[in-house]
DNA sequence: GCTTTGATGCACT
DNA sequence: GTGCATCAAAGCG
């Protein structure tokens, strides 16, 4: 598998979101490893009502403005931790959420992480979700995605364009009408349709 | 420095 | 389908 280098994120998260799906999500621990392929993700720029951007640098959004192809972790709702990769050149404030991945390898680690008694499905099914699976938290915010231990990978299977469906995003109060939600048809792990 | 609320997930009805 | 856990940062004053 190739990791993904700069020039895939230096472009606009609208066009990052697009190629995201069917790329591989890896994360090496002391632990081991867990990895999946991504089969939804959001885009957000600035400009959108919606985005953590919009207002300018914030202490918790500056990496968002950062170089392209670094994590953006964040923390929401006291619980839960959301995966971003950071996209568009320094200063635009652009980032993909990765809501979804469908498990590869570390399947067992992760099922120990979560608990022997979830379903198969919501192992990595949601972004809060895919976050404690692979055991990303505040630690990897600004960790770069050009290297192990995290990155991004292409498997050099291309995901078929009518196999991947764009809708609006999910869980959004403010700016709901544009299409930039990007995930596979009929994947199992896809929390909404 | 105080209040609000959110790019959620889960247990429960 | 509804409610709640739980907290950091934004927003306000």
């Amino acid at each position: 598998m190739r990791i993904l280098n700069e020039d895939f994120y230096r472009r606009s998260a609208v066009e990052v979101a697009w190629d995201l799906p069917g790329k591989v999500l890896v994360h090496q621990t002391e632990e081991g490893v867990t990895s999946g392929m991504i089969v939804e993700a959001e885009a957000y720029y600035q400009g959108d009502p919606a985005c953590h951007a919009t207002r300018g640098k914030t202490k918790r959004n500056a990496p968002m403005f950062g170089p392209p192809g670094r994590a953006y972790v964040y923390f929401i709702y006291g619980n839960h931790f959301c995966f971003n990769a950071v996209t568009g050149e320094e200063e635009r404030g652009e980032a993909v959420l990765v809501r979804a991945l469908e498990p590869l390898e570390g399947v067992e680690l992760m099922w120990r992480r979560r608990g022997s008694d979830r379903p198969y499905r919501k192992l990595t099914g949601g972004p809060g979700n895919l976050c404690a699976a692979l055991a990303i938290t505040r630690e990897q915010n600004e960790a770069s995605l050009l290297e192990p231990p995290l990155y991004i990978a292409d498997t050099g299977k291309e995901v078929p364009s009518e196999e991947v469906v764009v809708t609006t995003r999910v869980g959004i109060s403010r700016g709901e009408e544009e299409l930039l939600r990007f995930y596979i048809k009929d994947n199992p792990h896809v929390s909404r349709r």
